[in-house]
DNA sequence: CACATTGGCGCC
DNA sequence: AGGGCGCCAATGTG
């Protein structure tokens, strides 16, 4: 399998370096490419399926894809970087014990401008020019080759390296997606969303200020309150306010408004909901984010310490189900939308072996499934335990049916206990392939120990355990978490392949941690169904071999995103 | 003035 | 309730 390294030239800026090396990265042929005429070159390299590898596929793809180049596969080095520095599996390795440099720093990103702030220091910056002026007699970490190097040295020398690679190629895939799905974008009908906010909102008022229906609420709301000047974009002069009227309400919350009986109570949460709607979601929003019928976030790979995606720029992650009506697919075209059904507990079944649970997820509806096998009464007893056990609940309801899921689930409930005392202890936890969590600061860390300490006076020691309860629930849900998302990641990537063997070129262009959507001519649609559900059986495969874990999936073909599920 | 933090709420 | 995020508007700080 070739390998090949893009680099800059170390002094022509015009000119961009492909670097053959072997499987084991020493240097072979070599040619310096006018950067411009780097998409050719890239795509006359691609017949030959080579693994490309690059600093940061944020920087690199995107003009390649603006272009017209796509590739199959890379190795971004910036994103394995941070996996094998933090990695239990590698943490004897060179790479794990050098002092952190420019392969530690976050993506300065693509296509936003480069922004460097004076307090930045410049040692983690990464692009040249800013690299060109570190101190001379520092260490030069920064050759792509040797770094490289560093990290098929890392791989090797760790304990299952098999896992290693495995996730290392997974996240280089996601990144390669990210950027394809913002280029592609994900088709947004304008004409859908301005009705839809026209609905809801009421109409726009030309000069700015609150559309009519807004207005109205919120004239209810002083009506109510007997307060016909009050602000109700202030949290404080609504606190206020609610109190002068003699409501006994602790925030502004929803919570705590929910609870009222007082005739603002229901104009209050609607004027609340419609607010949030214009400023997160409204006409703002398509004005700044909509393009050309096509809406690009930028995803940002393992923006989550978890090995989840973040995304910045339009809140990609969070659409509200109420406008997903304005996703619409192209005419010909279909969206096939599929989501993971309980994911989190098949792959906690799955990493810890757990055949009973495994059992229950045999139903298409886990948690009916462990409704069914008599452990808990109803379905929702089900998922409150589950995600109890998973997001490690101490009080209520779901604390309460934790024993009987213990005693039904033992090793199930047992790894994601162990995690929870690991962290407990100041000690990292590790994904099924090795991502591995962060260690508390030193500060927390002293807390951690103050914790079991007898020396401490009993509130410092309660202060101290509450601490350590806080890091273990963090451990405890980053095992299942990040291996949730490295079977996403695996399944997105076996998709992606498969995607590519189907006529028509549909195209991933959503993803949601568990979620995946393709845009897709409409008369291959039942094809890409079906590769959706055989990219799901690979990844358990890929991750689990043969475990006895279905992980079911629900998969629609629809015209618009609200049509799903 | 710009920037950082907070409250609140959207998503999984 | 309990894990992980990003974004907006208001508010706080240098």
């Amino acid at each position: 399998m070739p390998l090949t390294v893009v680099l800059d030239h170390p002094r022509l800026r015009d000119v961009v370096v492909l670097q053959d090396v072997t499987d084991d990265g020493q240097p072979l042929a070599r040619a310096d490419v006018p950067r411009a005429a780097l998409p050719a070159a890239v795509a006359a390299r691609e017949a030959e399926r080579p693994r490309w590898v690059w600093d940061d596929t944020a920087r690199w793809y995107p003009p390649l894809l603006a272009a017209g180049a796509r590739v199959e596969r890379c190795h971004d080095l910036r994103l394995c970087h941070t996996i094998l520095r933090r990695s239990v599996l590698t943490r004897d390795s060179e790479l794990a014990q050098s002092a952190p440099g420019r392969w530690d720093a976050p993506s300065p990103g693509e296509p936003k401008a480069v922004e460097v702030s004076l307090f930045d220091d410049p040692r983690l910056a990464s692009t040249p020019a800013a690299h060109a002026a570190t101190d001379e007699d520092a260490p030069d970490d920064s050759d792509p080759l040797a770094e490289l190097q560093r990290q098929f040295a890392a791989v090797a020398g760790a304990d299952d390296p098999g896992r290693l690679r495995l996730l290392l190629a997974a996240e280089s895939t996601g990144a390669l997606i990210a950027a394809e799905m913002r280029h592609d974008g994900l088709p947004w009908d304008v004409a859908v969303h301005h009705e839809l906010l026209t609905r809801e909102l009421g109409s726009r008022p030309a000069g700015g200020g609150r559309p009519s229906r807004l207005e109205a609420l919120a004239a209810e709301v002083r009506t109510a309150l007997s307060q016909p000047a009050l602000n109700l974009d202030s949290q404080q002069d609504l606190l206020r306010g609610m109190r002068a009227a003699g409501l006994d309400v602790e925030s502004t919350r929803k919570w705590d408004i929910q609870g009222l009986d007082h005739p603002v109570a229901a104009p209050l949460l609607e004027y609340k909901k419609l607010a949030r709607l214009l400023s997160a979601n409204g006409w703002a929003w398509m004005e700044q984010w909509v393009r050309d019928g096509r809406f690009r976030p930028d995803y940002v790979p393992a923006g989550v310490v978890t090995g989840r995606w973040a995304s910045s720029g339009g809140g990609a992650l969070q659409l509200p189900t109420s406008i997903r009506g304005a996703v619409r697919a192209d005419p010909g075209w279909r969206l096939v939308v599929a989501d993971a059904a309980q994911l989190e507990p098949r792959v906690l079944a799955a990493m810890s072996g757990d055949d009973a649970m495994a059992a229950a997820g045999r139903h298409a509806d886990l948690y009916q499934g462990v409704v069914d096998a008599g452990i808990v009464e109803t379905r929702e007893q089900a998922k409150y335990a589950m995600l109890g056990a998973i997001y490690g609940a101490t009080t209520g309801a779901s604390a309460m049916l934790m024993p009987g899921l213990t005693r039904a689930y033992p090793r199930a409930v047992g790894l994601v206990e162990a995690a929870a005392r690991a962290g407990e202890r100041g000690e990292p936890v590790s994904t099924w392939l090795g991502r591995t969590s962060p260690v508390p600061d030193a500060a927390r860390m002293a807390e951690l120990r103050a914790a079991s300490s007898e020396g401490a006076g009993p509130a410092d020691v309660r202060a101290a355990r509450q601490q350590a309860r806080t890091w273990g629930r963090f451990t405890r849900n980053f095992v299942v978490q990040g291996t949730a998302a490295e079977w996403a990641l695996c399944w997105m990537a076996a998709l992606r392949r498969r995607l590519r063997a189907i006529d028509g070129r549909p195209h991933l262009v959503f993803f949601l941690h568990d979620e995946v959507m393709v845009h897709s001519p409409e008369p291959v649609a039942d094809e890409v169904a079906t590769a959706i559900h055989d990219a799901a059986v690979e990844a358990g495969r890929l991750l689990f071999g043969d475990s006895p874990v279905d992980f079911a999936l629900q998969v629609a073909v629809v015209d618009s995103y609200d049509q799903a599920k």
